[in-house]
RNA sequence: GGCGCAUUCGUCUAGUGGCCUAGGACGCCGGCCUCUCACGUCGGUAACACGGGUUCGAGUCCCGUAUGCGCCA
């Protein structure tokens, strides 16, 4: 059985990069039938406050990636990574190393000044057990280090083939700190073959870093897992996403009104793709397409007008029903109406929905388009006014149309529709010269879904008061 | 600076030596639909980084250069 994972570390946040790799191993994992573990690494932090891993947890939820297990705290595992060096200690695998810090720095430091490459000199490398007991006794600080072995490093990833690094370029690397935490590399090969993870799929930043995993997994004897280093997201100006480029957590999406499964489907496709001209897939069907050869082996640049594009295929595939629940709090937060009434006008809004569902690209595009089908309208569109509303026979016009709905028995969008048709014939007009008007009358707006739609969910009454006040108000206005 | 990885329309990508006068999608532009706005639909715009090889034939294989990204930080 494959064991994949995901190992973020707690930024307070889940990254939309670090999303895309959780989705791979996710659908992998799924697909395969394997187990899907996260681990979160914070070993690394001062203070990984429990509300920086709530909010990867809740990211991944929100996005339908559940996990299998517990999740691994590495921040818990701290003897299990000094017990795991000791013992490269004692097999002479690795070694004390009594360099301070400061010593190094000014050593890297003058290497950059030389221009060459900084490796460790090997000062330490071999001591005399003697030394190394006085040096102890007298308590003074040390880093273990892994003792290089002699040899090019070779290992093969599953979407870059076999990668060979030379051994020059490798030097006895620090694996447990003086403060007695282990660098990423220990922690990451224990965990990894203590968890049983069988195929490693993480960004290509560790694509680097990886013979030195290789070689700690062989110093310990343990087999390799497969490795595949997926490219990393870039934003719009080619430089690895970040804060720079604005919104770059998933929270940050779903509060500006995107949907999980939008997301989902966008970073997917980000780097994948299923060889087909396919692009909208629910989760199920990404479980079912997923495959690693589909993987693309170059970077690829976050296009928010397309995942724009997506989150609006998914809106409109959503039930009115469903889309009700979704959008509810974003119209509650923009202080359309509150929850409760809402729920209790739960047919009206699901007919309004159903209605605006084709225009809308965000959940928080709603609120705003709703307006009018909850209040009469403060204030016209001035351009509307001007085009639609010059003269007094438009006035005359609407009063006319006005006390025939007046008289309509079945307030229905084709009732509606047939007496507005009727009018304009008899006034030798277009029906555009009675509808363009009636629109702004009702809604203040030039742009709304079919108008006799929204006069039957309206209502009579409704649409009958504010074509009254619209004829006061073009009458006064001459 | 060293090392690693990458390079097809602006962007995401299809392409695994002849099916490629390079396909799809987003975006953009235009037409249609139409009561407006969207949706939808039809069409257009636009790419194999460059230079050498290998081959009857190269987007596809090899080498180099350039550029970008990443790691060492």
């Amino acid at each position: 059985m494959i064991t994949v994972r995901f190992a973020p570390s707690p930024t307070g946040y889940l990254h939309i990069g670090g999303a895309r790799t959780a989705i791979f191993n996710w659908l992998f994992a799924r697909q395969q039938n394997g187990r899907f573990i996260l681990r979160i690494e914070d070993t690394d932090r001062e203070r990984s406050g429990t509300e920086m891993v709530q909010a990867i947890f809740e990211g991944l939820r929100w996005l339908g990636l559940d996990w299998d297990g517990d999740p691994v705290f590495q921040s818990q595992r701290l003897d299990i990574y000094r017990d795991y060096a000791n013992r490269l200690l004692r097999e002479g695998k690795a070694f004390r190393c009594f360099c301070s810090a400061e010593k190094i720095m000014r050593q890297r430091e003058q290497a950059v000044r030389q221009k060459i490459t900084f490796r460790y000199d090997g000062t330490c490398r071999n001591l005399s057990e003697e030394e190394i007991q006085q040096r102890l006794e007298r308590n003074e600080p040390f880093t273990i280090r892994f003792r290089l072995p002699e040899g090019d490093v070779q290992f093969h990833d599953m979407l870059h083939g076999t990668i060979t690094v030379e051994q020059e370029v490798l030097d006895d690397f620090i694996i447990l700190r003086s403060d007695g935490t282990p660098t990423y590399h220990l922690a990451v090969v224990v965990d990894d073959y203590e968890m049983g993870i069988t195929h490693v799929i993480r960004g290509d930043d560790h694509l680097s870093n990886t013979p030195k995993q290789v070689l700690l997994y062989e110093a310990f004897g343990w087999q390799v897992p497969q490795f595949l280093h997926v490219p990393l997201i870039h934003g719009p100006d080619r430089r690895r996403l970040s804060k720079r480029h604005g919104a770059t957590s998933v929270q940050e999406y779903r509060d500006r009104g995107y949907l999980p499964e939008a997301i989902f489907n966008y970073l997917a496709l980000l780097g994948w793709s299923p060889g087909t001209d396919e692009e909208i897939f629910t989760r199920e069907e990404l479980i079912e397409r997923f495959s690693l050869d589909g993987l693309s082996k170059s970077s690829a640049i976050f296009d928010e007008q397309k995942l724009l594009w997506m989150n609006a295929q998914h809106l409109y595939r959503l039930s009115s029903a469903e889309l009700f629940d979704r959008v509810v709090p974003f119209l509650a937060k923009a202080g359309l109406a509150g929850e409760a009434e809402l729920q209790q006008r739960r047919d009206y809004v699901e007919n309004i929905l159903e209605l605006l569902k084709p225009r809308a690209k965000r959940l928080t595009d709603f609120a705003d388009q709703m307006h009018y089908f909850f209040y009469e309208p403060e204030a016209y569109d001035e351009k509307g006014m001007k085009k639609h509303w010059k003269g007094l026979e438009t006035a005359e016009r609407l009063d006319m149309l006005r006390s025939r709905l007046a008289g309509l028995e079945n307030w229905t969008e084709a009732e509606i529709e047939a007496v507005v048709r009727d009018l304009a014939e008899e006034l030798q007009i277009s029906a555009a010269k009675l509808i363009h008007p009636t629109r702004l009358a009702i809604s203040g707006r030039t742009a709304t879904p079919g108008l006799f739609e929204v006069m039957a969910l309206l209502g009579q009454d409704v649409v009958l008061q504010r074509m009254k006040k619209a004829v006061e108000i073009i009458k006064n206005s001459f």
